[in-house]
DNA sequence: CTGAAAGCGCTTACAG
DNA sequence: CTGAAAGCGCTTACAG
């Protein structure tokens, strides 16, 4: 039983050699004389020697670590980005730090004040606010590289990764459309990010390509959270003349709807559909199986992970935003049995 | 804009004082003269500076992160122990490291062995084997703090958040009973750890308390994963008897055996009930709403800092075991509306 | 190919 | 109350 932790000292000792000549084996830099190399590697053996990260991360100015700032990871959308993220790191020897920022600012800025701190390899954002850039670059600026998910950002070009939102809320909407539903209502979320500015556009886009004309009344806007999506399915169910389907900006919003519905005891799909952006693994197992656009979030989580090491080792090349396509997955919320 | 990152030397030249003095007002260690206190203080302003966490970490042989080895963050126990431990590391200044180790060993020993390269200041895990006190031992042994949570492991006492398993499952049976329902299958865990075993005892007490014989080929030992309850759930529902109802011992199980049963058209709860251990967030907007037995997953993470942030402090504290209750919410996939 | 030495940015006895 | 100095455990020019 080794109590002691042994440093590179103890090792180069034990190996009759420098603590240089350890580094060296360990980090694989430079080439070292085979013998002894062989009893570096023995006693790093018997000593079960592992390096001080910290120190390393000191010396070298950079942590192994990197940071992913998500708004809550209770939401199906970055649960999924979290894991694939973390997978990935894993296989390339990083760790990832969590933090959730409610997407409320100050706890970005707190973290972002943190991972600098910390001197995080690189982040992994998904921004709170439009104005984000001012926090974000002073960062930056300070050498950590930053790749933005899921909303872009005014004024802060940088490495992204994005579903194509507008898109995703267009074959959602169209679809509903196709199966004969009119008085379709939109679960908005905040217009001054581009998720939410975008699904809404996908959402009048839809119309236009039908030559339909939107309903006033039936466009809501309110945030991704679960209570919104509650709320507003309420006031629209209460209109004079309710909406015959809800298409859910985000699967937050989605589950919200589908309980008030349940409250008032709407049937769905013959009463009001309901589609959903976002897919979440349950969804099938849902009363009834939900429609959803689905985001690829465990790719979406992979392609950040490697856009910020192609950025941690190539500092200056020009950023590259990758738009993934999101896809319709239709279940029984916004079928129409009863036609 | 301030490009250039600052240190405590070039704090401690602006307000002309030394660098032990700016350490000492930051840290609020020893006391300091109130003018000298106010120039430190403006220094600090006008540099924007940040103390290096890093070079801390390496002088005080600790770092401010703690590890979160769990088995899989896309288990809703853990999705919401995980929120519970972020929210209360961020309130403590701390921050925390996610470590998915899916049950394996193996990489529960790669992350402990990184988590203590990293200095973390303590760890709480989620033990993925019973012979897990072998790499756990040396980690402590090393000065990393641990603590337990959802399973205990034999030849290694520490502190440990639980729930009460047996009785968990217990309530979870004898309310199915309670019910009417006669041949109660059920979805076991794996009977080498803890939860698996405990709640499989607890599904045997319920019998031997109402003075039912269970029936032997009706207790199925799987993995507490979805495609083992989806699995066992068909291989059940084959039998020329087949349960009237089945206890789902997680809530992954939960979720295959749910989606099995849709595939066989199976009524629920009329032709079958299911209960299950673990409640999500989701569960009432199931089909039909799941009737569980709710681990107080949030408040686990809670007290599970809470033990680990008395540990740091108290190193030589006697170890303490938080045991949770657990609770029945009824819902209707164990109802009987035909009877 | 190898080693002695400097230094990353802090904190904390130690001395005054 | 304050400062000079040592040292946490590494890596990497630099010299040989």
């Amino acid at each position: 039983m080794q109590r002691e932790k042994s440093n590179i000292h103890d090792v180069a000792r034990k190996a009759g050699v420098s603590s240089a000549t350890v580094s060296r084996v360990l980090a694989g830099n430079g080439s070292v004389n085979a013998e002894l190399r062989g009893r570096v590697l023995d006693a790093v053996e018997v000593l079960n020697y592992q390096p001080n990260r910290v120190a390393q991360s000191l010396r070298v100015q950079r942590s192994s670590t990197i940071g992913l700032i998500i708004p809550d990871i209770q939401n199906a959308l970055f649960l999924s980005l979290v894991r694939a993220v973390e997978d990935c790191a894993y296989a390339h020897q990083l760790t990832v730090m969590l933090c959730n920022t409610d997407d409320k600012p100050e706890k970005e800025l707190s973290y972002l004040g943190i991972m600098r701190a910390q001197q995080a390899a690189g982040l992994i954002v998904v921004p709170t606010h439009p104005k984000d850039s001012d926090m974000l670059s002073p960062v930056r600026e300070a050498g950590i590289p930053i790749v933005l998910v899921d909303r872009e950002i005014s004024g802060f070009e940088a490495d992204t990764v994005i579903v194509d939102n507008s898109y995703g809320a267009q074959i959602a909407v169209s679809h509903l459309i196709a199966m004969g539903y009119r008085r379709i209502a939109v679960l908005a979320g905040p217009q001054e990010l581009t998720p939410g500015r975008k699904r809404l556009q996908g959402y009048y886009n839809a119309h236009r390509e039908a030559a339909l004309e939107p309903l006033p009344e039936l466009a809501r806007v309110g945030t991704f959270k679960r209570d919104s999506g509650y709320d507003l399915t309420h006031q629209l169910m209460s209109l004079p003349r309710p909406p015959d389907a809800i298409f859910a900006s985000n699967n937050l919003m989605a589950l919200g709807s589908l309980r008030a519905l349940h409250e008032r005891g709407s049937r769905i799909p013959d009463e009001v559909a309901l589609v959903s952006f976002d897919d979440m693994p349950w969804a099938e197992d849902l009363n009834p199986p939900l429609t959803v656009v689905a985001q690829p979030s465990y790719e979406m989580g992979q392609q950040a992970l490697e856009l910020l090491l192609h950025r941690i080792k190539s500092p200056d090349a020009s950023y590259r935003k990758v738009i993934l396509q999101p896809q319709l997955i239709i279940r029984q919320s916004s079928g129409m049995p009863g036609h």
